[in-house]
DNA sequence: GGGGAGTGGGAAATCGCTTCCCAAATCTCT
DNA sequence: AGAGATTTGGGAAGCGATTTCCCACTCCCC
């Protein structure tokens, strides 16, 4: 049904076409414990099919004292690990009934701060940061506005390891990359080089350390660890650079996430060098491009729909089992390296 | 500063704090067009820092009577398309001060309906629809939500062709296809087929049209337009249905976008056949992943953040100009299709 | 038939903020 | 110096909901 005219429908105006008491209207419309006469609800709800009613939710909020609003925050929403993961989070979201705010940190930590105040101003049901630094130095004023999130009675999600009042869902990155590195020594691998992010990124390191683990317990040695930015262009230079330098065949490239294997990738062609039988390349998330380049990116599958579902739940399920089980990876080996 | 333990601080405590009235502090920190002196000034600024206020913005949109957000509807954010789009938009927004909701709509077109019913209930400043049937029989209701929304003073904006009361931010999509259509005859394709999305969308008929325009205008002839939808996978599956009939070397496939190509890359390989020499393939969008994959993908370069630029401003700016020049599109040939 | 329990509608307070209107104070100009 | 024009602070009335009371009924049981 259409509203009429001139601005919305009002619940007064419901209330008064239904002749009914604005108490009853919105006990009907808009959940209530209290029970309402068959014959009134109906009353009313044919009132509103009539004006084309929609709740002010603003209005809601305010008199509820919180809105039905789930803040996410990404470093980059073109990122297609962000993109997936903004898909798990605006499912359930749907599901929930709730709305979705997205905000864009361009990996700047000075903006970061600024926009969780900011959302702050939504007093949204949760918060939900992914890809953020939520310890080390550049954490000092995120710490303090995520405390002041949660005083007012946010929750706060880290996707990635946690930290103070925070609830995290995380991933066995550490785990993950041993288990990467560990397949990739098997397959006869010795020599790898790594380009991660700058340290201080947790998410970064533990995937350094762990593959680096995984690596040498099963006989290969890591001969260089390169610190670059998360980006497809981070990856690139890093490959081109180190491409200027001798790099044997048969060397092993591991970026810290595909975004940045696949930048690998593209330098390591314009290097005028192969990819696979060459350099081997492996990357961390399995994105989907991962899947349609070819030689296939070899990879540790991180299920990150299924991650950005479980921070919705982890950001409004008033009871949640932060002991889950975590979220299984899986290597996948693909062209990129073969044996 | 950081608020106080129990719940947030509200422009009255602050107000109390400064020893001004309600009024005096509303005028200093949220914008206003009275002057208020500096002294007063001073006083709120420091009691607001001191407790950490932010105000409350959903009280501000029920007070102001509209709220500062945008909406964004999406089919789905984890495709690299509408990822760069609602880069811009996001862009865009935090340039304006506004706040960007999205939601999405998984191509069904009954959940769009329901959905700009939903987004309504947030009145907010704008609705920018990305990749909807504005027309057709599907698009009955949504016609119907559009001006309601519109009658409650919002602006919608449909990226692509509009309707009705609806400010679009279009693209060129025949031109451009058009252009890429009579490119790759120069190039020597003479047979080429199409794999559209289904008849009705618009964006895949311009393209379809323009396609068919330019290439046969050349000296090609298009073989077969082939319907499915707009994701890698229905690309992937209607190319291995091509495929499986007699489909001559030579022969060129266009996929109605980069998404969809790229699933017909995938499939083109995985019935044993080449791409590029043997059958070349073209898409439309030029999304990341087409400069990495190899051999690189043909296409129309469209710049989509921009494009989600545009639209936000369209949905915001009071003056609009609708007669703002299209942006530019522009043929790339990589070795997808090679000579 | 009377009283207590239960049911369910409505009046009114409230949420946090904006803004209209009034009145006091300060200017301005002759 | 005095009258009218400007400023500028504050009181109070909204904005569109929710929610707490209060109260009129009906029902039931002794």
């Amino acid at each position: 049904m259409i509203a009429p005219a001139r601005g919305a429908a009002t619940l007064h105006d419901v209330a008064r076409e239904a002749g009914v008491s604005l108490a009853t209207a919105s006990r009907v419309l808009n959940g209530s414990t209290r029970k309402v006469a068959d014959s009134y609800r109906e009353r009313v709800e044919t009132a509103a099919e009539k004006l084309g009613y929609t709740a002010n939710l603003s209005a809601q909020a305010t008199a509820r004292g919180t809105a039905a609003i789930v803040a996410l925050l990404v470093a980059d929403i073109a990122d297609p690990y962000f993109g997936q993961l903004a898909s798990g989070v605006a499912r359930g979201a749907d599901e929930a009934g709730l709305v979705v705010t997205i905000a864009i940190t361009e990996r700047d930590p000075q903006r970061e701060v600024k926009l969780v105040r900011a959302l702050r101003g939504q007093r949204p049901r949760g918060l939900i940061l992914a890809a953020s630094r939520v310890e080390g130095p550049d954490a000092v004023g995120l710490q303090g506005e995520l405390e002041a999130f949660s005083n007012m009675g946010g929750r706060v999600v880290v996707v990635g390891p946690g930290g103070g009042t925070a609830r995290s869902v995380a991933v066995d990155n550490r785990g993950g990359a041993a288990a990467l590195g560990a397949e990739l020594a098997g397959l006869g691998y010795r020599e790898a080089i790594v380009v991660a992010a700058s340290e201080g990124i947790r998410t970064s390191d533990d995937r350094v350390d762990g593959f680096t683990e995984g690596f040498t317990a099963a006989g290969g040695s890591v001969r260089e660890v390169r610190r670059t930015g998360f980006t497809r262009d981070a990856g690139y230079a890093a490959a081109s650079e180190l491409l200027e330098g001798d790099v044997p065949a048969g060397t092993l490239i591991f970026g810290i996430s595909d975004v940045v294997a696949i930048g690998i990738m593209s330098a390591v062609r314009d290097a005028g060098r192969q990819v696979g039988a060459d350099i081997a390349v492996a990357g961390f998330d399995d994105i989907a491009t991962g899947r349609d380049i070819r030689p296939g990116l070899t990879t540790v599958r991180v299920p990150l729909e299924d991650l950005g579902y479980r921070a919705l739940h982890a950001a409004t399920d008033p009871e949640w089992d932060a002991a889950e089980p975590e979220l299984a990876l899986e290597v996948i080996v693909r062209g990129s390296t073969p044996p």
